[in-house]
DNA sequence: CTTAATCTGTAACATTTGTTACATTTACAT
DNA sequence: ATGTAAATGTAACAAATGTTACAGATTAAG
């Protein structure tokens, strides 16, 4: 078990004997999950630490009207929920759902406060963790706050680009799941991919997309 | 300049004399700014910690066509951009205005770091601060993600009216700042706002708002 | 009190996006 | 190879919001 936590932003830095060591001083639990299983509401109250060890999760934010908004996915080892253990609101945010069987280690937030304070390289592991959720927020605002369909898209490609450096971009995510992501509607997406071929900014296939027109995709954000 | 610092989220639960040893050992800077002045610009690198002793702040998102969103107001004796110090991305996510006069207490990154390992109540201090960030953040994702003007608008009157009880709600904003605030422009808000006044939902004037009709306004919510 | 600036109401029209429904294509398991 | 589920293309129409422009109301400054 300790293995896959050294991996983990939580403990980096730490010796495997560190670790061993910390965690015969910090109570904890390991839980298991299914697929599908609902783990957290949006509203329950977060008074643990968890970790995921094994498997994968899903935090999506559920809007009044029934329509979901995927906003993360979690792989291990991350935390789970970090940015609400502490601060004035200490409630999940969104739902959370597992996508495939896993496990998951909790520590109470007592004994995570106690452990903290026990491991200093652990406290500032915490910091940049918790810093960065934040930062991760602020760029899903960036993104939300585009305004047409089309600055979506075009915004999400050059970030691809970004990382990539072609003109080629490789997608691991179907339409439907961009859909969800952007926040609107599939056949929405869908017209607007067709119409920005047809002005020959780039072609979209299955898996890639290749830009045609780099000047235009810039200039749809105004750049 | 300390007692205001002591009732900072930062320095809570310090004494005068604790807080006065703490800043003789650690490096610090005043700024002054005016009115008006523009203190940094989205994606200007973080590397030093700032808290706002005095004056008013605020942080704008500015779209790419141009167009802005305010995100938030800032007022003494908070910290700036305390969520992007650390992390994996420490660059400035919003342009940041001064509104009126004020100064500010510059302590460069590495000091920093210093100082919250010299004093566990304010690492603790600053852990909240950050994770309030983020909570604040994921409440604007909640809000930005609502899909029509009308949830909004609703969702905008609730959240008031938890905080004050009644059917009752004052306004300090103009309708002009809301549009701003919900992204969407003033013309399109007032021409909801009138609709929902002629469906007996509520009644706006200039610096209130009665609500009339509570079941339909959570109804727009679903809820 | 007067004037200028700001805020608000309103309307016609354009644009974007959602809704719904169905056809077509692709991927995958048997 | 075949059948089934998932993903995608497409189209007609409805709904929501943006755009632009102007008039009236309110507030702040002198």
């Amino acid at each position: 078990m300790y293995p896959i936590l050294l991996n983990s932003p939580l403990f980096r830095g730490l010796t495997l004997e560190e670790l061993t060591h910390l965690f015969s001083l910090v109570k904890h639990q390991i839980r298991h999950f299914r697929s599908g299983e609902l783990l957290a509401q949006a509203g329950d109250p977060v008074d643990k630490a968890i970790l995921l060890m094994e498997g994968r999760l899903q935090g999506e934010m559920v809007d009044f009207a029934g329509n979901s908004l995927k906003i993360e996915e979690l792989d291990p080892p991350q935390m789970v929920a970090a940015a609400f253990l502490y601060g004035p609101k200490n409630k999940f945010p969104v739902f959370l759902n597992a996508k495939t069987d896993g496990k998951i280690l909790i520590i109470l937030k007592k004994e995570f406060t106690d452990m903290l304070s026990l491991e200093s390289r652990v406290m500032v592991n915490y910091i940049n963790i918790v810093s960065g959720k934040a930062q991760f927020l602020s760029g899903k605002i960036t993104f939300l706050s585009l305004r047409t369909i089309k600055e979506k898209i075009a915004y999400y490609i050059l970030q691809m680009v970004k990382s990539g450096g072609n003109n080629y971009v490789a997608i691991d995510q179907t339409q439907t799941n961009l859909a969800e992501l952007f926040g609107v509607t599939r056949p929405s997406l869908s017209r607007t991919i067709q119409e920005m071929e047809k002005q020959d900014i780039f072609t979209w296939s299955r898996d890639n997309i290749v830009i045609k027109d780099l000047k235009k995709l810039n200039s749809i954000l105004g750049r």
